[in-house]
DNA sequence: TTTGATAATGTTATGTTATAACTTAACGTA
DNA sequence: TACGTTAAGTTATAACATAACATTATCAAA
């Protein structure tokens, strides 16, 4: 399992974490000769600066107070769908938010783990996972295009059991 | 698996699909002792009355046209919530949308097949997806409370293989 | 270095989904 | 009947998203 659980659940520097989003940004745009823009790329900093995902308007709102000049939905709007089709952060459908993705280069399962108490929000990916929704789809003649797995619950920080136990079977990265 | 998909994806006559699910829902609401009024019932046969999901301003449309007279939102979201909280319809986020349950009374995995071609969605309920979510949030020490799994591709009746394979590995209900 | 094509942004308005807040009607019970 | 409860009506608005068109930046080719 590919996942950045513990960074994402549990309180720590974020500017590590911005910085290297930012540097798989500024990397993924080279190569495939794409533009991260001053909006653009205040956008994804400010979806690296919570682990929570951020609604449209959230961001539109900080980037106001950043800019220190009003900005309109649509280039709010115009900044995600870039980012979304760079694959440089996810939609949360159920939440009509966005957050950043943490292994843009890797296979996906579109998979969160959304805490309902603090609102934090960890992508993992799982092969096993993958292999089992193709093979149902596969016998029920499904072609299976894309998919979205969206668990709520509590996050470790959040849960009333004991935090002692360790997430050691974890292949956790640490994205520095 | 338990599934509704050959109904689901393929053209039926509805009528059976409708009465199975008003017989349900009475069958509940007796039960539980809840009632399903007429708007309620109404938004009910709407969303059995096809096998898309539908928005609540196209069940708005619909019933306006049904009664004769104009409907409000909320009429249609406290019908809306009436049922999602009884269990007898689920809510598709990726669609802002509504569709009605097959099996209320089972265990949920709340996964979707939903057709990017023709709107079609049919439901599925997998053990071996719940087992695999269900340990991979304990090995995440992510207290699992829910889950929306959304597989986005072709219906049997879209895709572009050929149709003769058979889904007779599926245990598929047929709700009469 | 201009020019012209393309990409990005600004701007205004509007469409779409969902809810708040308050009022009225209907139903069940004593 | 009066009362408590649940549901529905009504109006307005919050929250999320896009259409349409004008303007500006970027960059390569003439």
């Amino acid at each position: 399992m590919l996942t950045n659980c513990k960074l994402a659940h549990q309180p720590h520097d974020h500017r590590r974490c911005i910085n290297a989003a930012l540097a798989r940004a500024n990397d993924l745009c080279a190569t495939e000769g794409l533009r991260l823009t001053a909006t653009r790329e205040s956008v994804l900093r400010l979806l690296w600066q919570s682990h929570r995902p951020l609604g449209a308007y959230q961001l539109q709102d900080q980037l106001a107070k950043l800019s220190g000049k009003p900005i309109a939905p649509p280039t709010i709007y115009r900044a995600v769908d870039f980012l979304l089709k760079a694959g440089l952060i996810h939609r949360i459908a159920s939440l009509n938010a966005y957050i950043g993705c943490p292994f843009p280069n890797s296979e996906h399962s579109n998979l969160f783990m959304i805490c309902t108490e603090c609102g934090s929000a960890a992508e993992a990916a799982l092969n096993s996972i993958n292999e089992l929704l193709k093979s149902a789809s596969e016998k029920a003649n499904f072609t299976l295009q894309d998919q979205s797995i969206e668990l709520f619950g509590l996050c470790p920080s959040c849960s009333p059991q004991e935090q002692g136990a360790e997430t050691e079977s974890l292949t956790d990265n640490d994205y520095e």
